[in-house]
DNA sequence: AATGATACCAACCGCTTTGTA
DNA sequence: TTACAAAGCGGTTGGTATCAT
């Protein structure tokens, strides 16, 4: 879309200066200016970007751009199939927490996950509640795929250091089971340094997949971790009894 | 080819939270 | 403690692109 053709809307007046500051779509100069401000001073301080960079914008008009366009460190392209079913996880148990979503999905914004479920699940969320058949066989499928997955997970803690790793959480806790943060604290930062690849592969099992990057397998084990950290530690108590 | 519906996404708005003097 | 500014967040809007009829 161009500012010429934006300008010519009606009531809204696209491109155009407003009370002083500038609005619409970003030209690839006003971008450019941007980049070399950030570059320059770092982000944050977004009111200054005006002053300092020659930008006819607001801070917070800077800041969104920066954050949602402009960071070096986004993700381009489309969402995978492994994003999504992060994404439709983590609102099934966050609901509409865009940004803390976000921070599950490196180089994706709240924005960019706002828009993909709006335009890919608020619908079927909607149609399926029309169809409340569809809906039940959809349900059995997730809650068939569900369990498999937590079978596996069963023989991927079969693995004894990872057990020994996870006991030793519960014991430091005073028996009370490790939060997710604290399992995920220990794998980025993990109190002796040699146990971080013991612990990718803990929580990942073995079955790594061979295209995705280290951070992609963190991410998925870490995802797989599951909301009920409870469960993985019953798997504890489950394995005598499930496999022996 | 024309038209309408839908998907996609950038950007805005208003409210809340956080930091700081 | 308080007041103000900055930053963060979620909801919404509206334009373009694409697909279906």
């Amino acid at each position: 879309m161009t500012l010429g053709v934006m300008d010519q809307h009606m009531g809204m007046e696209w491109g155009v200066i407003q009370e002083g500051w500038r609005k619409g779509p970003w030209t690839a100069e006003e971008d450019r200016l941007l980049i070399e401000y950030v570059k320059l001073n770092g982000e944050g301080r977004w009111n200054n970007v005006a002053r300092l960079a020659g930008l006819k914008r607001n801070g917070k008009s800077c800041r969104l751009r920066w954050v949602n366009y402009l960071r070096p460190d986004l993700k381009r392209g489309q969402i995978t199939p492994h994003e999504e079913s992060i994404i439709l996880e983590l609102h099934a148990r966050w609901g509409n927490r865009w940004s803390t979503i976000a921070r599950s999905l490196p180089g994706r914004t709240d924005n960019e996950i706002k828009n993909y479920w709006r335009t890919h699940f608020k619908k079927k969320v909607k149609s399926s509640s029309e169809n409340p058949e569809k809906s039940r066989a959809r349900l059995l499928r997730r809650q068939q795929f569900q369990q498999q997955q937590q079978q596996l997970h069963q023989l991927h803690l079969q693995d004894q250091i990872g057990l020994k790793k996870i006991l030793s959480l519960l014991d430091e806790s005073d028996n009370k089971v490790p939060t997710f943060t604290q399992l995920r604290q220990e794998i980025m930062y993990p109190s002796a340094p040699d146990e971080q690849g013991l612990l990718y592969s803990m929580i990942n099992g073995y079955a790594t997949v061979p295209e995705a990057s280290n951070e992609d397998i963190l991410w998925d084990g870490l995802w797989n971790l599951d909301d009920n950290i409870t469960e993985r530690a019953n798997y504890q108590h489950n394995l005598a009894t499930t496999f022996y």
